[in-house]
DNA sequence: CCGCATCCTAGGCGATACTG
DNA sequence: CAGTATCGCCTAGGATGCGG
């Protein structure tokens, strides 16, 4: 193997393969994938403060991302995804109307807090980024 | 605000909301977003090892990503975000053919560790989040 | 070798209408 | 009220060819 890219620091990243996960199907990949969505991490800050049910929990949504509400199918679809995975349960009671109710697992509630350490240190360093926006603008005129 | 969705709970939310950002050019939904998308963690992971030139750099992501080769395009416009967003620098040497190297700068390399710890936490988890996958399809037939 | 322009496809996500 | 189906837009990202 020893064609390509061959190199001292190979060695050292074959070792990471592992770790960082090599497959389309792998639970890295997608739960980083899915946080980077366009609603996720803020459903999970949502149900961080408790068990809500589907209608209410989306104008909640909509009010926090200060933009449009997303749509009934796209919150449905989402919460779906993080029940799979073990992140949010779901409870129904009654029929018709049926009443629905979402919530944080404990591994759901550990990921929210495991996620907001990674956002809140994007956000300490936010002038930083902002600032490098400016100059890297400033030099491709 | 008392119509919609009061809740005791809203007070709370609506602290968190600074946290993690309302506009969609906030640095951390961008950065988030970046971190969730098909090659950018990868390329972190390569780069903390020194500095790669591109060609090589994309033989690598390849063989790390055990499925095909990122367009010469598309790595292109990853590595142009990182740059901009001031987590990767860019040194051109050479005209025709031309040599240009990548590396990490200090604000990339903390990027990388931070994204690490989470990626490393997911992980730690798989096994509970695959056996949630496998009770959720055998409910859902 | 690297970047860019062009073209194309798959998937994310919003809007609407309909059922139980 | 919650979920599904259908539609259509838009962007991520893969393939190819050209030019410096």
């Amino acid at each position: 193997m020893e064609s390509g890219g061959s190199r001292p620091t190979i060695a050292a990243l074959e070792a990471e393969m592992v770790v960082h996960g090599k497959g389309r199907d792998d639970p890295a990949r997608e739960v980083m994938g899915l946080l980077g969505d366009r609603w996720s991490t803020l459903i999970l800050l949502v149900l961080a403060t408790g068990p809500w049910r589907h209608a209410e929990l989306r104008r909640t949504l909509a009010m926090l991302s200060a933009e449009q509400a997303l749509s009934q199918r796209v919150l449905t679809l989402k919460l779906r995804t993080l029940e799979r995975d073990g992140f949010v349960w779901r409870r129904v009671s009654g029929d018709v109307p049926p009443k629905v109710t979402y919530g944080l697992t404990p591994l759901g509630t550990d990921l929210h807090t495991e996620a907001r350490r990674l956002i809140d240190w994007i956000n300490s360093r936010s002038p930083a980024i902002r600032e490098a926006r400016a100059v890297f603008d400033r030099g491709q005129d």
